[in-house]
DNA sequence: TTGATATTGAAAACCATTTTCAATATGTAG
DNA sequence: CTACATATTGAAAATGGTTTTCAATATCAA
């Protein structure tokens, strides 16, 4: 867990004039001790564990916010659920994910992140942010189906 | 619209042993010349029009058929809304979405599809289906927003 | 310490989408 | 052409992830 992550959060909250709260810190800890790509009921169910009394909603309301604060993004795959994931400074990375048993694997190209950039500029639009998802059989699924 | 689209349609369902009704033709027709990136509810208010008896339920049905026949391409945007295209033959193209005015673009780049399969293949994942989003501001909002 | 108000947990509300159900339509067998 | 088994329909209710409401509680500036 990157030493500064519950610092970055009061700071944003502050800024806001958001107030700092325990469960928020919990959450948050949690969060990113958790693994990645993390439904909001997935992390509800870690966070129950060490911290009983959290509810659904707040769990909900403080991912949202860590979104907005710059600490999660907030991703809606092809299932349904919203997932999030931790967002350390500066690393994007798109994903392969596996139609068959869900696995999600990350991946980083540069060449592509260019040519997403020409492409945008030659249609005169400034890229925010960028969403890449390629769905198919992993490795294991294609052993499997034979 | 393509000439036989309707045919298409019927032969899927004969083939899985559905039923071609006047209804599924209908919703098609209206689904195949409206524009592009259609949510169920945009659908169902055009197919209003002409087919007034037509219900919301049968629409959502017929859009999930017609992704099922191959008809139509099925997308999630971050908006939370479902939705869908015509699918011509073998045009996959991706999207810029303005994030301000919601304004969709579409795009193709054969290089971005490459290098898209070469992460594949290191992966030992093979792609059935891709979905490569750029969100930000489009060329008119850019200006108006100085 | 106090007061204004942001936050919380629980439950209810939301809302896009799906399912249920009785009535109706379709396609096949006779 | 007719009858029947059953797929499909429209309306309304149900679903399910997410958001909102509300009264109680916690935070923080003064």
């Amino acid at each position: 867990m990157r030493k500064n992550a519950v610092e970055q959060l009061s700071e944003y909250l502050a800024g806001q004039g958001l107030r700092s709260t325990t469960q928020r810190d919990q959450i948050l800890q949690v969060f990113i001790s958790a693994g990645r790509h993390l439904s909001a009921e997935e992390l509800y169910l870690r966070v129950k564990k060490p911290h009983p009394g959290i509810g659904y909603a707040t769990v909900y309301r403080t991912l949202k916010l860590l979104a907005e604060a710059g600490l999660a993004d907030e991703r809606r795959f092809e299932d349904g659920f919203t997932r999030y994931e931790y967002k350390a400074s500066d690393d994007h990375h798109d994903h392969l994910i596996c139609t068959k048993c869900g696995a999600i694997i990350e991946f980083e190209n540069e060449r592509i992140e260019a040519l997403q950039q020409d492409v945008a500029r030659k249609n005169h639009f400034l890229v925010q942010n960028h969403k890449l998802e390629l769905y198919g059989l992993c490795g294991d699924c294609r052993k499997k189906n034979r």
